[in-house]
DNA sequence: GAAATAAATGTTAGCGCTAACATATTCAAA
DNA sequence: TTTGAATATGTTAGCGCTAACATTTATTTC
């Protein structure tokens, strides 16, 4: 294994000006810089970034926490991809890996968001749909832990986040369904302790109450944010016997499980059943009819979140960022014009 | 910052009986044990990892290098994510962290593949459908770099991968359409460089020779591996006004273009022109119709990649090991039966 | 109860690197 | 020249940790 020492040797210099040489500090003459770089050559030295991390403090790496990874999928996985494209474009620029926590999450026992910030002694940490607890939360505020949270936010800490705007974006849904002329809304929820699932309902009642719809319970249904979900919904809801004109589902991933099976239960959609989604997942494109959806620009929140992240990294001084990004209709196939 | 030395003196140790308290190693009392967890939860102390790796040689962390992830993306992320989450399992399993590379990729320049490896001194490298250089290679086998190649491989070098099998993949479809009835079969080609995209190809000549086909270079069409490159094909495809019956893509990102492009050109599949995909990302499953394609056991090839790894990691004996998948025909609804 | 053994704890050195200070060399201005 | 600054290089210490050896204390064996 080539040190830094074994370089100078080669190059008739001391350790310390080849530690110079790599990071472009201090004075060095462009002769002796040329030997030393040689050297570097020569011997196929990389720099260790373990030694170099103990006393600059510096490991040139953002952690990453996503709660797919943790075992629990909440949106689906393109709704990472996404965001982690846009995350890495940005960690290119700047230099930085990726590192991504594979701690084991056990039902009932509080995720250690941070460990991976002690222990790793990281630059920053972006957490996409976390669930963080409340210690967890102070101890980032307190500390001016660099950190970026995507998909969910707490109004009660000054940590930045990156998120859409959830509740005005199913809002923005409800008017377009209604405009549409549909007057019975079903909406499909998400799980109850996610923050933007909560969100999203709550623009649905939004909906129901602007334009003074009749709010049946039988059409709000229970979901997990999964295809399976769906599925299970809209059997749940065809044995009920009496079907909304449309379903607003809180992700796409439910919306497809819907068609599936509707096809399978002989609902046509959208004639029998108009249905929108919401994410905007790649796979939206490919269904038949093209699902309606709401598309957050997700690989732009990922280049934000990592663009926040590096400024926090690179500016002492902490301050609270938050970008809310719009959502956007993407008018597919799946939702009937009744107005007409 | 919690150092070692601060829980010692909490505990009324020395540094060492703390470090051995952490590791378990060596003898410590079990008063003096309890004294010395109680401290380091007192003082909620991480251990360092790069003080730790220093001297070590183990920082807990598994590189991962994917093709997607430098901005080419090969197979759709589908793919991707599902091989994620194989490897991601067992790194939990055995708690190591994934470190993923994040090096810009300049056309024309060689990529470093090995530059994690040597600078963070993780344990071990998973590269996915990587394009390795023969030095590269050459360093990895000489070195005995710990090491696993999915989805690329090369039969100079004594080094481990897991791959699946594709030309017998293509054969078994190629077969299986012909006993569907079809007699004009198309080819859509992925990238040229990449080595599965040859052996698929490969495949489908055998395909030909073994059921003595006519070979038509117009059906042989150039192919990315991207759903734009599906569209292009299908539109060339439809110019030269002469179709096969069916067209056979090298992965489903392509598939799912030609389908829509045929959408587009008032082509009915499988009515007009029957399709095939291959990978079986989970996004063919909501096409209309089903998209009949190869699955290969993605999340399985993972595991076994990591389970691989892991081995090397924990055994000093390096001994090269390779794991060919079986890919399983999944039946949709793209291939249409002419030979009733 | 002395010697041999095992268990429990401590000391020293060093992993590869950078910060901070120290020294040597060059160069320009008086 | 002399001097002071600028440039170029080197020395020492220490980041947090573990390995290897050293020492102390407890336990066993005859």
């Amino acid at each position: 294994m080539v040190t830094q020492s074994e370089v100078a040797k080669r190059a008739g210099v001391s350790f310390i000006t080849v530690s110079r040489v790599i990071n472009n500090k201090g004075n060095v003459k462009e002769e002796t810089r040329e030997r030393v770089l040689e050297a570097i050559k020569e011997l196929k030295y990389y720099p260790n970034s373990l030694g170099r991390g103990l006393n600059s403090n510096k490991v040139n790496t953002v952690g990453i926490v996503i709660a797919t990874l943790m075992g629990v999928n909440i949106h689906g996985n393109q709704f990472y991809n996404e965001l982690m494209s846009g995350i890495e474009g940005i960690c290119i620029r700047n230099s930085h890996d990726m590192l991504i926590s594979t701690q084991k999450k056990y039902p009932g026992v509080e995720y250690d968001y941070l460990k991976l910030y002690y222990e790793r002694k990281i630059d920053g940490i972006i957490m996409v749909s976390p669930n963080i607890p409340e210690s967890q939360l102070r101890q980032i505020e307190e500390e001016r832990i660099p950190c970026v949270i995507i998909d969910d936010h707490s109004d009660e800490h000054r940590i930045s986040y990156v998120d859409a705007d959830n509740r005005e974006a199913v809002n923005l849904a409800g008017d377009y369904l209604f405009q549409k002329g549909h007057r019975k809304m079903g909406f499909l929820k998400g799980v109850e302790n996610n923050r933007n699932a909560q969100d999203r309902l709550a623009g649905f009642y939004d909906v129901i109450a602007k334009h003074n719809l009749d709010l049946k319970e039988d059409w709000i249904l229970e979901g997990d944010f999964t295809v399976e979900g769906g599925r299970d919904a809209l059997r749940k809801l065809v044995a009920q016997n009496n079907l909304p004109t449309v379903l607003l589902c809180a992700n796409d991933q439910m919306a497809l499980g819907v068609m599936a099976e509707a096809k399978n239960a002989g609902l046509k959609i959208p004639e029998d059943l108009s249905v929108m989604g919401f994410d905007g997942i790649e796979a939206h494109r490919y269904t038949t009819p093209i699902l309606t959806t709401m598309r957050q620009p997700l690989v732009e929140m990922g280049v934000a979140a990592a663009e926040m992240l590096f400024e926090q990294i690179n500016n002492t001084d902490y301050v609270q960022e938050i970008r809310i990004f719009p959502v956007e209709l993407i008018s597919g196939e799946s939702v009937k014009d009744v107005a007409g």
